[in-house]
DNA sequence: CCTACCGATCGGTAGG
DNA sequence: CCTACCGATCGGTAGG
């Protein structure tokens, strides 16, 4: 019996986070109040605090969540056998594909995180920077290689993970371009470039 | 006399403009009171409202500035008689060099139209698909005329539009890459491509 | 441009 | 999981 109280409230609290995910994406950390998600999960504010110890916590699962594994493929990339480009490559479709099937974490992640409260927010900055750095070195490595033009490796990395990240504007309508399509323009465009040769 | 009143008050509409785009673009739109604005404007809250109608004007201020600036310089480019891959290459710049000079208007304008209200919102969204359409035929009439590889005109757009949004991110410290440098390598990674030919 | 104030809403707690 | 409630803060108004 104590077990299955406790799966239920594990299972609660995963079903607290879910539609946090949702709220936020829609109106945002700050505009999403412990009433409305309340609402959404049929209970009262106050009950949600038997689940979770405060709003921050909700924040501090997806970020922290989306931080783990963006880091674990890199992880993977870096100790893969294959030509530098190729890592980047397999890098720009991770977070390409990232965005589309992870769509709401990621997006909440990338506005919200300036949420977070210390020492959660200096943690999470690190970590990114450090992120982006392990990028601009496996870029230095294709330069080195003589596989991509003299670019600063900071500003390929910032180039990439924008255009990347912009994919949370292209409206996905039936009329409009397919997700495999959209991400082969966009591979093609940041690695071979718009101008014909 | 009059002359005078009426200039001060303008020049006062303008200081709060300033103060509240710096806000803005720090906290947010939501996370900026009316109270902070008016401290650092060296009055009381209740007084913002002789020289404005409400939190809503200065949003709008910002938000129609910065679509009127926009569209004035498609509307120029499309008469300038150059070949279509210049058209798209003068409008990259425009947009990255209106991130380096107008950093904040263009930040807060990007991030908190959402909190624009009906009918003001609609609009502002309208014009938006309306300056992306164009674009999106600039770089049609691109591909019309051999200078650009045949990729979907509007994941084109969504590409070049994200990576210069990116430029938010950047890191503006003397020990990393130099606007002019950033500029030219963004533009280069977005018409010519990362990959050596 | 100020004092004084309003109704609404917020995240969270006490106690059961 | 609920009722009842707290202190804080919000955008904005009345009246001068």
């Amino acid at each position: 019996m104590g077990k299955t109280v406790a799966l239920k409230t594990s299972n609660r609290k995963e079903q607290i986070l879910e539609i946090a995910t949702r709220l936020f994406h829609e109106k945002g950390y700050n505009a999403t109040s412990m009433r409305h998600l309340a609402e959404q999960m049929g209970m009262e504010a106050a009950s949600l605090y038997n689940h979770i110890s405060g709003k921050d916590e909700l924040l501090q699962q997806i970020c922290f969540g989306m931080a783990t594994h963006y880091n674990g493929h890199m992880e993977t990339v870096e100790n893969e056998i294959i030509r530098p480009i190729e890592r980047v490559e397999k890098l720009v479709r991770f977070h390409i594909e990232m965005m589309l099937t992870h769509f709401e974490e990621v997006y909440v992640t990338n506005r919200d995180w300036k949420h977070l409260k210390e020492p959660l927010l200096g943690n999470f900055l690190q970590q990114r920077k450090a992120y982006e750095k392990r990028f601009a070195q496996l870029i230095q490595q294709a330069i080195d290689a003589g596989e991509i033009k003299e670019v600063h490796p900071h500003a390929a990395v910032l180039t990439i993970l924008s255009a990347v990240r912009g994919i949370e504007f292209w409206q996905r309508n039936p009329r409009n371009i397919s997700a495999p399509q959209l991400e082969e323009d966009m591979v093609r465009i940041l690695l071979q470039g718009l101008q014909k040769a």
